[in-house]
Formats: C-alpha cells, structure tokens, sequence
RNA sequence: UGGGGCGUCGUCAAGCGGUAAGACACCAGCCUUUGGAGCUGGCAUUCCCAGGUUCGAAUCCUGGCGCCCCAGCCA
C-alpha cells in the first residue's frame, strides 16, 4: 500500500473516445464486466479510492424505472453525491466505514459543480445480541433462520413493532444513548429499560398463566363463581377497572409454588399463606404427585371468606402476591417467548473459520400455550398488555386470529427474585 | 513501515483551559394487593500512558501505547 498504483493502460485516453465508450456502454454493446468507464485522480493516493475509481460498470440488469434502457450501473461514491445534491441536502449522515470516501465524495461533486451537501459519518448505534449489518440480516432471513424482516426477534424497525416496540420507547432509547464517532455496542438493558418506561405507563394489566399448575379451594362451593373487581393500571386511574371471575378449580403460575420453598421465598408452600391478585387470601394443605414421575400436578388450599379483593379485616399481612385465572373461564393462547437472537454479545466477533451465524441462539423463540383470563377474547392485534408480574405482551398482528389468540412477549418484567434466587445459590 | 478514524465509570455519553453532566447497569434502604412501578442514597480525586506549557489541563503541545476501518467493476 505504500507503494503508487499501476496506471490503466487507457488512463490517458481522449473525452471524446471515453464519451464514445459511454454511449457504447450504455446501449449494451458490451458484455458484463468488459468495459469500464473510470476518474482520472492520483495513483499514488495514500487513500486507495481516490486511486482512479471506477464510476461506471456495464451491468445488464433491469432497473424499476429505466427498465432495461441503460446497460451501465454507476458507482455509488460516484451517484451518491449526486443524489444528494439534487435532492438538496445539506448534511449527509452515514457510518463510520465512509470516512475514507469523503474525499471522493467531495471530488465528485466539486468537479460537477453542483450543490455541495456535507457529509458526515457517525459510528453505528450497535446493540449487543444482535447484528445490524443489513446484508448478514439479509442472510438470516434468506437462510429462514428467522421467519421475515419483520420476525419479532429482529432488530428491524417492523421486527421491533412486531415485538411490541412502540415509536415513543425507540425515540426514547435513540434519545438515552446519543451518538457519537466511537465504536461502540449499547447494551440491550437500554433498550429493555426504554420500552418498559413506555409500556408500564400506557399498557392495560391482565392476568395470564404461562406454565399453569392446578390449584383446587376445598372449602369454596363448586358451583360458586363471583366477579371479581380488578384495576386496569395502577399508573393511570382512568383506565378503570374490570371483572375477573374467580371460581374453586384455578391455575396459578408453577413457579409460584414450591413443595420446599428456599429462604425469602414468599409464595405458595405448603402452611403457607398468599394473595391471589384481587381475590382471596388461600393457604395450602395439600399437595398431590404424579405416581410416577413424582412430579407436583395439584395443590389443595383453603380460602379465607373475609380477604375478598386481598385484604384481610384483622390486617394480617401476606408477603406474597401471585397471579391466577380460573380454569372454567380462562381461554387458552399461543404464546411466543423471545429470547435474544445472539449469545454473544458481539455475534461478530468469532474466530477464524467461524460464522456470526453459529454464535445464533437456539432458543430464541419458545412457543407456549399459556391461559388468559376472559377479558383477553376481544384483544385485537397490535393491542398490548402486561401480564402481571410476567412482562408485557403485545397480539401478535400477523398471526393471531379471533378464534386463537397468539401474542408476542415484547419484554420480561424486571425480576429481582432471580436476581436473590441467584445470589442465594452462590 | 500507506491512508482515514477513535481512546472519559461495567455499558452508552456530556465536556472544547477554570478544577469530571446525565442515562442504563449495579449496590443499600424505604414503600408496595405486580419480588413490577415509585422514592432516597451510593457508585471516575480522575479522563490510555509519559513528559511539557500554564496560577490552573480530560481539554493545549510533544512522544508513546491500544483499538477500528480501507487494496469490490459492493454499499
């Protein structure tokens, strides 16, 4: 690279000959590749691209508007600030990767003579887990490793609204982390942490069990069902309230209850007492095992009468709240648990014979039938929800229907019981 | 060993000669019918390193070191 460039043999020929070849080009007298029209600059540039670029190739593709008219295919340092410049603008932005070509860019359109617009190069807003490069994005939907540019897993502005993104928690987040000319990779936490500001603000709460276990009240009637009342979001007093119904037979969340519950565990155990999200207070008497597998398939409770709505008249306190639907009611709904598309946190960097494609994370997508309390039947697609203490979930607007709900999770909640469950294991 | 850039908290990022903003993350406490949310407090005596200039340097100068990009008829 230190050395200068050899010199096309036809670096001196005459305009008119290069205007000649031009219109040859351009009509398709050439085969691909033949022929080639370039700028006359300096060999010797420290700065391969001003060694004598080619502007022109031939290319014998069809263009939306042109049709097949021109055989010839411009270079983009070359159309590009012509394009710029006829459109008026007075600043163009682009990545870090172009700062080599601003000379170039420059050059072009200095010797048009045409409005100069600025170009200026920004570093590339990265976020870990994932990838932004359009063209390995583009490897990852052609290879269906995802199902679309608008699969929810990708960092694609349809894939995030697919998600559940909203236009407020991506201005918010763009806002968060500024640009700058670094390299640098955002950590997906900012990301997470705009959307959620969004949504714990704006989104309706639900209750949704996503791993149901069986919960029976022996001492509630079996045919008793009552209407619960339940708030909408506790972040805005309009959004109301609805009925939830509440019945013997419900499901709670599996991981809600533990048959040998670990230290600050304050959900269901057995002898222990919980709150049923805007119902009863239940404390659990029993459990019943698989024969076989040993495994946990129903807890008997007993519900005590005077905690309707959760709070009990002799003010006893319960440390654990859990969310629940009964099974009478409850519909069922497909739901899709992203996870992040990558385990690496920079899927790029791999070693020499690898491919940004094996840093993929298997588990990206977990697809669960999860049940929903009934107000859920008239979701219409785009609506979104938190499920209580679960995250937020959005309808999915491709493939839900009215007669099967299917929605997106958008993004857990924070939990910092895994953050103490974690600390304690250690 | 050519050219172009960049180096400030775990991650982003202000700062542009007057004595290190802010956000996320993290930690501690309060509060809580979501272990959510909210609230309070903590979190860079130091800005890649070394010299120098100056009353005063993350900011100026000199010299190092480290990282990224460029040899497509891609964008």
């Amino acid at each position: 690279m230190t050395e200068p460039g050899k010199e096309s043999p036809y670096r001196n020929r005459s305009v008119e000959e290069n205007l000649d070849l031009f219109e040859r080009m351009r009509a398709g007298e050439f085969e691909d590749g033949s022929r080639v029209l370039r700028a006359k600059i300096d060999m010797s540039a420290g700065n391969l691209n001003m060694r004598d670029p080619v502007l022109y190739r031939v290319l014998h593709a069809s263009h939306h508007r042109t049709g097949d008219k021109w055989c010839i295919y411009p270079m983009y340092d070359w159309a590009h600030g012509q394009s710029d410049s006829i459109e008026g603008i007075t600043h163009s932005l682009c990545d870090l990767d172009f700062e080599d070509h601003r000379p170039l860019y420059d050059w072009c359109i200095d010797q048009l003579g045409i409005h100069h617009p600025q170009q200026i190069e920004f570093a590339r807003l990265n976020i870990s887990y994932t990838i932004l490069s359009k063209r390995k994005l583009r490897e990852l939907v052609e290879g269906k490793y995802v199902t679309g540019w608008d699969d929810p897993r990708m960092p694609t502005l349809s894939g995030l609204r697919r998600r559940g993104y909203t236009p407020e928690a991506i201005h918010s987040f763009l806002d968060r982390i500024g640009i700058a000319k670094r390299d640098s990779i955002v950590a997906l936490a900012d990301l997470e942490f705009s959307i959620r500001e969004d949504l714990n603000k704006r989104s309706l709460r639900v209750m949704g069990v996503l791993n149901p276990l069986k919960v029976v009240i022996d001492n509630y009637p079996e045919d008793k069902t009552e209407e619960l009342d339940a708030i909408n979001n506790p972040e805005d007093p309009t959004a109301g309230t609805r009925k939830v119904p509440f019945s013997r037979v419900l499901y709670i969340e599996r991981e809600d209850f533990r048959e040998d519950p670990p230290k600050k565990y304050f959900r269901l155990a057995p002898g222990q007492e919980v709150r049923l999200r805007y119902g009863y207070f239940i404390t659990c008497t029993d459990v019943i095992k698989d024969d076989k597998t040993g495994d946990v398939i129903e807890v008997h409770c007993t519900y005590d009468p005077k905690t309707r709505g959760g709070s009990s008249p002799d003010g006893r306190k319960v440390k654990g709240t859990i969310h629940w639907v009964s099974a009478a009611q409850a519909i069922e709904a497909e739901v899709r648990l992203f996870d992040r598309l990558f385990i690496k946190e920079n899927p790029l960097a791999v070693d020499e014979g690898s491919d940004f494609k094996d840093n993929l994370n298997p588990n990206s997508l977990e697809v669960i039938t999860a049940l929903v309390e009934p107000s859920l039947i008239n979701a219409k697609p785009g609506n979104f929800y938190q499920f209580e203490r679960r995250g937020y979930f959005c309808v999915d607007t491709v493939d839900s229907t009215p007669g099967k709900l299917v929605f997106n999770r958008t993004v857990t909640l924070r939990d910092t019981w895994a953050k103490i469950e974690k600390a304690q294991k250690k």
